[in-house]
RNA sequence: GGCCGGUUCGUCUAUCGGCUAGGACAGCCCCCUUUCACGGGGCAAAGACGGGUUCGAUUCCCGUACCGGCUACCA
């Protein structure tokens, strides 16, 4: 009770990490700093064939982004490490073996060929007491052939030994009490006949030696928790048990069934955190970061699937999920991913943040492009004025690229139908008027001056204003689109918008 | 198949026995805007089904249906 919360989020580094990753990261981190925990990262690296290069440094590299910095990990060290399970290799066989001279786990021999052959011939074969003495190992076999066996260096994996029908309960923080038959688990490898633990020895041996109060972990380990509460009693007693919480998992959109890599590619939209190439095809998968979220956007979004604080408030600051997270308040089912509320949370985002930070965000992303930036104060006014038509970053280099440069491509389709001489009169001597600005030293002038210029000079050829306004914008910026026009003027100066008059007044001609 | 879990508008969700079932995204309409957005207003849209318990069930219990997860010397 009084000890401090200690949680840990403990992938296995075999490639990208998805919305359910993050999120599970995301809900342990949350939890440890609401109640001034601890937040350890552990990599599960036991399985030596799925080992992809990368994915260890992309993972702390995602946590980064997200601002859920671990207070313990192979990176920052720790009182508790190594926190890489294939560095702790041998202190699993310690406990295997203590399993093996309490009676709760066994040698077993079978070969991989032998036990397909079981399933084979079987059907819904399982490992436990209904088979067990029809199998090789230290309960069916004699001590005697026990022994030569493992004289002989036979390669062999150890087992839990799953008792006969007990209940075993144990109490879920999110879906209250779970309870198992015995009698339908099997006996689970605990040692791999490569040494390395198993994911179920493991993590318990681990959360133990970690100290971690409370493990949450997505909704598909449910199955396998009873082998865990049996390990946690045969190893280290129930009371030092750590609390309990499946997350629910985040399913595609369509259909049915858990949100995969594949779902992003078919529907368009990322899965995982941040690009993520795979070394060995070669092959990158976009991540959130790179289609443009904040993460501040992401980090909101995935804190509200499956969670909120009772009130309607949807949007929300690390700081204030920090301080609002409960773990009771997670919800139960799984949650439908929806990227069209997913861009939504980052529009909010874009017009929350200030034009200085967003500037920091959007220059690369401009200079990217081959937009040349000269001056920051620049950059940022023209992100106040286009930040709000902007749902995802990159979408600042359409909506403000003709603040740089002039436009390439001029919608003058759209001006034609209603051009006539009398415009192209107007525009001319408007043009001219802006060179006259220029050579009195004038370089630009307030939005609303160069509204009232305007509108007079319009006044004075007989002209309507709103007729004028369209032809204008598309000679500014190209196309329907973008700002308040004389926002543009003032912005771009006299001497660019004369040019691209002129310009256009020459494409018309 | 077995085990475990889940089930409120199309989607994310509020409701902890008393509701005209609220909000948000998406959709549609209107206003604002002489562009596109933002913003404001409005419309439409839900308690899987059947039994109980109760004065009263979305809320509690049971059953059914449907969905999902697991069922590896993977995590």
């Amino acid at each position: 009770m009084d000890s401090k919360v200690r949680v840990r989020f403990a992938p296995s580094p075999t490639g990208g990490l998805h919305l359910g990753g993050v999120r599970t990261v995301l809900f342990n981190y949350l939890f440890a700093k609401h109640h001034k925990g601890e937040f350890i990262l552990r990599i599960e690296d036991t399985d030596q064939t799925r080992f992809v290069a990368g994915a260890e440094d992309y993972i702390q590299n995602t946590l980064a982004w997200c601002g859920l910095v671990p207070d313990e990990s192979p990176l920052h060290g720790g009182a508790y490490g190594p926190y890489r399970q294939s560095e702790r290799k041998p202190i699993y066989a310690k406990y295997a073996q203590q399993l093996i001279e309490q009676g709760n786990a066994y040698y077993a021999f079978d070969t991989p060929a032998d036990l397909e052959q079981k399933r084979k011939e079987i059907l819904n074969f399982q490992y436990s007491k209904a088979h067990r003495m029809e199998m090789k190992n230290s309960i069916s076999l004699t001590e005697q052939e026990v022994t030569t066996l493992l004289e002989n260096n036979t390669p062999y994996v150890i087992r839990i030994k799953v008792p006969d029908a007990e209940e075993v309960k144990f109490e879920d923080l999110i879906r209250g009490e779970v309870s198992f038959e015995t009698s339908q688990v099997d006996d689970k490898v605990l040692l791999k006949a490569d040494g390395m633990p198993t994911y179920h020895l493991a993590v318990v041996v681990d959360d133990h030696l970690m100290r971690i109060t409370h493990a949450f972990r997505g909704e598909e380990w449910l199955p396998s928790a009873p082998v865990h509460i049996l390990l946690w009693k045969y190893l280290f007693g129930l009371d030092q048990m750590p609390k309990w919480a499946h997350l629910p998992l985040i399913l595609k959109p369509d259909g049915n069934g858990k949100l995969s890599k594949r779902d992003g590619e078919r529907l368009g939209f990322p899965v995982f955190a941040m690009d993520w190439t795979d070394p060995a095809t070669k092959e990158t998968t976009i991540g959130f970061k790179e289609r443009g979220f904040l993460p501040e956007a992401f980090v909101n979004l995935l804190a509200v699937l499956g969670w909120n604080d009772g009130t309607d408030k949807e949007i929300f600051t690390l700081q204030e999920l920090i301080e609002g997270f409960s773990i009771d308040r997670v919800h139960k089912g799984g949650a439908k991913f929806d990227y069209e509320k997913a861009k939504w949370f980052n529009t909010e985002w874009i017009k929350q943040l200030n034009n200085q930070e967003l500037a920091k965000l959007v220059r690369p992303i401009l200079e990217k492009e081959g937009i040349e930036i000269h001056e920051d104060d620049y950059l940022v006014k023209v992100i106040g004025l286009v930040k709000e038509r902007c749902h995802l970053l990159p979408d600042f280099i359409t909506q403000s690229n003709f603040f740089f440069t002039p436009p390439i491509q001029i919608d003058t389709a759209s001006i034609l139908p209603k051009w006539d001489d009398k415009k192209k009169v107007f525009f001319t001597e408007l043009a001219k008027n802006y060179a006259a600005k220029i050579t009195d030293g004038h370089l630009t002038a307030a939005a609303s001056d160069l509204e009232t210029e305007f509108k007079n000079l319009a006044a004075t050829q007989d002209l309507k204003p709103g007729d004028l306004m369209l032809p204008f914008r598309i000679m500014l910026v190209g196309g329907k689109f973008g700002p308040g026009v004389f926002d543009i003027v003032s912005c771009i100066e006299f001497k660019d918008a004369m040019q691209r008059i002129n310009h256009c007044l020459s494409l018309l001609a």
